[in-house]
DNA sequence: TTAGATTCCGTGTACGCACACGGAATTTTT
DNA sequence: AAAAATTCCGTGTGCGTACACGGAATCTAA
């Protein structure tokens, strides 16, 4: 087995001390540009790798904090899973030294998210995690950021923009695309499908927008068959009065509807409102494995749901931070997490907790 | 925050070396019953966690040996996939000292599997990662392995045992209600499936039937569809003329077959023998991302596949045995990986490489 | 030419843990 | 009761890295 290269064997190799060559790793400086061009050849020569373990035992006095902007889980059960892929990331790196500290906003608050990024960077923080739900009030973070030189991630809505944003989450337009083809399934030809978005219109609409691009586009491109796509926005979600009206109001509007796409993870609130005599037939694909989504699938009344892997958002967000900050290890700028197609016999497997163990995090 | 616990810590508190709580932390004898009570008790009562950081760099000259036994991977592409999986976390804990040594038998084999056991017994091996896929034979190696104290890990098939056997892989009977679930979605009342075995008889049959029983039980649980189920095996599936001449009488004998269930990885080896004409109606679901299937995939010849992550089973295998082994984390016995469901529209994310990189495995 | 400033580089220590070694205390043997 | 054996426990060193500190070499200015 070949030995791993010690920053002492490229130093002996050299010709001089390991601190120099520590130097050069670490460009500090203070290293005459010929030297640092000759370390830099042997290690690159040698193939060296530093040792993690070492590395983390030496510099762990320091500290990481760690800022958390997420949307109030008490307000929707879809953002407790981000919170706890957080918190369990931030329990496996504390010996790091690395701390999270959460700031919840309201959700549709867009005033209140500035104010949590405004506690937020008061206390000045190494990095942020944040799920930017609003675009306006997202780009005075990033403008913050960059000028305090704060990492920062990007979880659940995807924002480009010409600056290194790191993004971890979902490909939002092939997940419409992926809906499409499991909503297609159990459609017939001329058979109507609606695609839904319960949702207000404050909320950053961009990847909902996505969502529907892909959705369409799966059915253009379709032959053998053809399906009538509706789509509709429907703001008062959390009334289930109006909701049940609305639903019957579109049902009697279009008879031939036979399947509905729930762009979010409220696919719940769309089936409580609708008649059980029409849903033995329905075909509904929503997204996210939430308590009131699992029942149902489990139910028989929803048939697919979309994981968007929003636990592990939140876990792999922090891991990056951590992996940048001070393992100082290349991350990838965009993650897109798988888009998991869950029925009633695999969803288990997918109820975060199963993969976790295996992974050595040190 | 809490600044973590050190065995120094420990040691002042009770009021003796850190030496002697090493001993006892290793259980290494040489310390006195009531002292060593006191310590546990205080260990427990601050929350000691040991710093892996600092393990690993301390005992980092032992070696670990792994013998890895699996069928040839240059006569079927599904066992590349282990492979590859085995070769990346062995680069992945090469600085801990272990070293991974690969025994190929010819699938099909009996006897060669057993001098591929000797071979890597001869060696000493500290741990053995196995696809024990002849039950009579793995017999002999676990006996083996039991009485040198070896540790084990199987994959891809599991063995029932009183001993502690390790299990990474699917859940076969779950496996095939799920194939249920997915081939029902095409089908129509009173449109007959067949589940077909593309295997040899002396291949173990065990996991192969229990896909089969899953299959049936789906079948038998649904109402308001009467769905036929067929089954029937082909041991000459490498024999393209037999395959579609087989193919041909099938589709003679049933008219009404609309679906088909291949329980392995072979799904291309069917759709390679059926007509044509009957494919772009005909549902098929089958399983594994090998690279023949992945472009049937593509072009909607094959509409489903599931994800065994066989790349996953030996990655995640030698990660047991390291953890295990090295770092003296506690793994859970039995580890089922997910059954992923793939189309064409999310098959990407799941092509061994997107969720290896933000893991950090020191 | 020499003191002072500056650039460059080597030395030493700490990180937390594992383990070898040897000393002290206790028990057993003579 | 002294010697030997045994049990029990403390000390010290090394793992590979990060970084503070200070010494040596080079350069600048007088």
């Amino acid at each position: 087995m070949a030995e791993p290269i010690r920053i002492k064997d490229i130093a002996e190799r050299v010709g001089v001390s390991s601190g120099t060559v520590d130097r050069v790793i670490h460009k500090r400086g203070h290293v005459s540009p010929a030297l640092r061009e000759k370390i830099e050849l042997v290690m690159e020569e040698m193939g060296y790798e530093p040792n993690i373990a070492a590395r983390s035992l030496a510099h762990n006095r320091k500290t990481l904090s760690i800022a958390v902007i997420l949307p109030d889980y008490r307000m929707d059960p879809y953002w407790e899973q981000p919170k706890d892929g957080v918190e369990r990331a931030a329990e496996s790196v504390r010996h790091y030294g690395a701390m999270v500290e959460f700031y919840f906003f309201p959700i549709f608050e867009p005033k209140t998210f500035l104010s949590a990024v405004s506690k937020a960077l008061e206390t000045q923080p190494d990095a942020v995690l944040v799920a930017p739900l609003f675009l306006q009030e997202a780009q005075y973070l990033f403008a913050e950021c960059a000028q305090r030189n704060i990492q920062i991630v990007l979880i659940n809505t995807q924002i480009e923009d010409d600056d290194e944003l790191n993004y971890i989450g979902q490909d939002s337009y092939q997940s419409g695309v992926l809906a499409g083809r499991l909503l297609n399934f159990g459609l017939n030809d001329g058979d109507h499908a609606m695609l839904v978005n319960l949702d207000k219109e404050v909320a950053s609409a961009r990847h909902l927008q996505e969502k529907e691009r892909g959705f369409k586009d799966f059915f253009n491109g379709i032959e053998k068959k053809s399906v009538v796509i509706h789509t509709a926005v429907q703001e008062d979600f959390d009334d289930q009065q109006k909701m049940k009206i609305w639903a019957e109001e579109q049902l009697a509007l279009n008879p031939q509807l036979k399947g509905f796409f729930v762009t979010n993870s409220r696919a719940y609130k769309l089936v409580e409102a609708l008649p059980l005599s029409f849903l033995n037939k329905a075909k509904i694909v929503g997204f996210d494995l939430i308590a009131p989504n699992l029942r149902l699938l489990e139910a028989g009344k929803i048939q697919f749901l979309i994981n968007q892997n929003a636990w592990q958002q939140g876990y792999y967000g922090i891991l990056t931070i951590v992996n940048r900050l001070i393992l100082k290890k290349k991350t990838q700028r965009i993650l897109y997490l798988p888009l998991d197609i869950i029925v009633k016999e695999n969803v288990e497997y997918y109820l975060s907790g199963n993969l976790q163990s295996p992974i050595m995090v040190v």
